[in-house]
DNA sequence: GCTTGACCTCAATCTAGCTTGAGATTGCAT
DNA sequence: ATGCAATCTCAAGCTAGATTGAGGTCAAGC
């Protein structure tokens, strides 16, 4: 197996499309080198900057906020265990904090299944879509999932 | 207070903008009716399908798929508790299976961070990011793996 | 040496969920 | 009656995250 991977074989190799590689790779999330012909070629370590991506987006980050982890790794040489470890951790917060919201929300819909009021007043479930109002332009997907993401899985 | 509330109104009342409510309404999620000079004129009934649809949305659902809850509520009358206690026993359902989800990532996670690998065939973290696979549009490749892919490079 | 497929760039397009702006009208208070 | 804020419609713009297409090049097999 070669030592540098085309961007057909990273396709390959971790589902993605390659005019999804080409856009990760134009926001900083890979810096693939060139043959003499202008082609891309990949180390191999690059398959599991990818698969980081994937998972951290489905967690809700944001293609600036993965680039910003990725950032975090050794420039020089590849990644080792330690690296991608101490990067996981930081993950791990964020997935942490997200369970508490959902829980939280989760006991106050029990609340108001009682009540059946969904009034932004009385309800405790208003300070939650309270945050909503706050957000800013555009999609808002402050739980980082797309809809379908959860829906006969887990 | 009137019985009938100004756009303007209804926004103060929910935190929305004007334009996210007029936006809201294109989409089919509230239908208010028109005075004579054609301004819109929304039952109070309006602030809770918009509590809800703000709530809903961070649980991920999308616009269509709120339409789609509130096209449960009774047409002629006003929804009482009961009917949007149905409403919220769904939504609940979803909740449960989106925490279950991020349990499970938790988990998986943290076995990662022992080993280190985010590897996408060896790591348990790979059934999740292999849902990414299947979203969104365009051409979408099965992953598929060999061991070797993944062993650290120095 | 030709053909084929993988690759290249760049610009345009798409979905979701809104916001912004232009230009016109309404309606409440003085 | 007038003034001014609120409202109206419709079109265009924005962000995120990509895909699609046009037009052109590279590299390997026969």
């Amino acid at each position: 197996m070669a030592e540098q991977l085309s961007i057909g074989d990273l396709a390959r190799r971790t589902g993605l499309s390659v005019s999804a590689i080409r856009f990760y790779e134009a926001r900083g999330l890979l810096s693939p080198i060139r043959t003499r012909g202008n082609q891309r070629r990949f180390p191999r370590a690059d398959i599991r900057r990818l698969s980081f991506a994937m998972i951290a987006q489905q967690l809700g980050l944001s293609l600036a906020e993965i680039e910003a982890e990725l950032r975090t790794l050794p420039n020089g040489r590849s990644p080792t265990r330690a690296d991608w470890a101490m990067i996981s951790r930081r993950i791990r917060g964020r997935l942490d904090r997200q369970i508490r919201f959902l829980e939280q929300t989760r006991d106050r819909l029990d609340g108001c299944i009682g009540c059946g009021c969904l009034s932004l007043d009385a309800c405790g479930l208003y300070n939650a879509a309270d945050r909503a109002a706050k957000a800013g332009a555009g999609p808002r997907y402050l739980l980082g999932n797309s809809p379908a993401d959860f829906e006969d899985r887990a």
